[in-house]
DNA sequence: ATAGGGTTAG
């Protein structure tokens, strides 16, 4: 029956049930955990709301089918109602959370099960490797290291062993968390090995722009006889946008359907146009989107538009606007590229019918937010946040560094502020923007030398990269920022991306 | 017998 349901033959695993004799709570859980699997959760709790007897198996059964499509909060009640729960129970809210982004959310269900068990006998239940996957994957996002860290001492602790999933998330953990070289330890140590362990430490290379290992691993991938997939390739190619390598990224964009099979999706192609763009190759950028054989989406317009900005493109710029307000009004970033546009030609009326434009449509930019982990705890900023209860201190340390910045040479970049403020004000909101704020509580709330890890979910600012790189040096600490795509370690004034990125 | 897991451009 669940082998019907499993290749989305409902109607026929139904059948099935219908025709048997004798049923008991097995059968009943086949036949919801079918309509669960197939995606139809209302037709799975129809049968649920039937059943006279119910296990912790039925009620697991539907904690998933609700987190499977989203509903997180009806999963949660589910949960939260069920008589017992035991350890897969736990795996499923856990896992549910870390599915649907809420990351933070599912390592503190994380934290729930180790205090509370199965709430009613007060029965402790023990985390399992499948309850580990979901949490490492949590700390990926997140970039929660030394959280990261006491789940590695956990397994080692209780010798669990490093299954291919569990390596896999581990290993992905720390490529993440801005430690490639545990990585790898992590990779080298594990017995087996699949397509996803190399995709990640390929893409957890590319992270740093270290082409050559990253190719170095997929050559001994090759050696291992392990077919590379699609993913696999996102990992090569982003590593050539990273390190601004594009005759050899076009290398490897022919090679994977020729040589490898492996079609090029729509991802590939923004990558690509991410690597020309970036490079100035405008024109062959553009050629690229308008002879795909995919319909390009507002990404990798966006692309192009992004390179449009670092090379001053201005009228190839405008003309890709109007692609992707065309694919999406929604688009922030071509909005305020549009309104920057037209400030920076004196024409000020046009550049606020642009912004009001945009706040008509009710187009939200996302707003900067940077965190940074001090005692296993996570502190977030946003920019020109007062809301962390050192503020005060914040804004000494960083008014301090503001003084030792510009004796040291810096200058704000300004240029890519908005245009109807004053230039005192523009500092004011560059010098308040979140990374900067995470930079000084790290250096206020953390021992002399310590390295300051970032993590911010855009891409890092021109000003911030030249301000973080002079700050390494006047305080002596490696700061290392992960920002929505790559890393950049910061030391001694200079950054390992060589203000490429 | 029936419930739980990892990688993807901007």
């Amino acid at each position: 029956m669940d082998m019907y349901f499993k290749f989305g033959e409902a109607k026929a695993g139904r059948r099935l049930f219908e025709g048997m004799v004798v049923r008991d709570v097995v059968s009943w859980n086949t036949l919801v955990s079918g309509y669960s699997l197939c995606g139809d959760v209302d037709a799975a709790r129809c049968v649920f709301d039937q059943m006279e007897e119910k296990n912790l198996v039925t009620w697991s059964t539907m904690v998933t089918g609700y987190a499977r499509v989203g509903k997180l909060d009806v999963a949660r009640w589910f949960f939260d109602v069920m008589p017992e729960r035991n350890v897969v129970s736990w795996n499923a809210i856990i896992a549910g959370y870390a599915q649907n982004d809420k990351y933070s959310e599912a390592i503190d269900l994380f934290y729930q099960m180790l205090e509370v068990g199965d709430g009613g006998r007060g029965r402790r239940v023990k985390p399992n490797d499948v309850t580990l996957v979901s949490v490492l994957s949590s700390c990926a996002h997140l970039g929660a290291l030394d959280f990261g860290k006491r789940i590695d001492r956990f397994i080692n602790r209780n010798k669990m062993e490093l299954n291919v999933f569990l390596g896999n998330a581990l290993a992905d953990m720390f490529a993440k968390c801005g430690c490639v070289e545990e990585c790898k330890r992590v990779f080298e140590k594990m017995r087996e090995r699949d397509v996803i362990s190399w995709s990640i430490i390929i893409s957890g290379f590319a992270m740093y722009g270290q082409v050559e290992e990253a190719f170095g691993y997929f050559l001994k991938m090759l050696e291992c006889r392990v077919k590379p997939n699609e993913i696999t390739f996102m990992g090569l190619l982003s590593a050539c946008t990273h390190a601004g390598m594009v005759e050899k990224g076009l290398e490897c964009f022919n090679q994977m359907e020729n040589e490898y099979g492996v079609a090029p999706k729509v991802e590939h192609y923004g990558c690509v146009v991410d690597l020309l763009s970036r490079a100035g190759c405008l024109n062959d950028a553009e050629d690229m989107i308008n002879a795909m054989p995919i319909r390009p989406n507002a990404i990798v317009w966006g692309a192009l538009l992004g390179g449009c900005r670092i090379h001053k493109d201005v009228s190839r710029g405008v003309r890709v606007v109007q692609r992707i307000l065309e694919i999406n009004s929604d688009h922030s970033g071509s909005y305020v590229y549009l309104a920057n546009v037209y400030a920076s030609m004196g024409r000020l009326d046009d550049a606020a019918i642009c912004r009001l434009r945009m706040r008509d449509n009710c187009v939200k930019r996302t707003p900067g937010c940077s965190w940074i982990e001090v005692n296993n705890t996570v502190h977030e900023f946003f920019m020109g946040d007062r809301s962390h209860p050192l503020t005060d201190r914040i804004y000494l340390m960083l008014s301090e560094l503001g003084t030792r910045l510009k004796l040291a040479g810096y200058e704000p970049k300004t240029e890519l502020v908005v245009h109807n403020v004053h230039e005192e004000e523009k500092e004011d909101a560059l010098f308040t923007h979140s990374e900067k704020l995470a930079i000084a509580f790290g250096l206020i709330s953390t021992s002399h030398g310590t390295t300051i890890r970032i993590v911010k979910n855009l891409r890092v600012c021109i000003d911030c990269h030249e301000a973080t790189k002079i700050i390494s040096k006047i305080v002596s600490r490696e700061i290392i920022v992960r920002d929505r795509s790559r890393f950049h370690l910061f030391k001694d004034g200079k950054c390992s991306c060589n203000d490429y990125w």
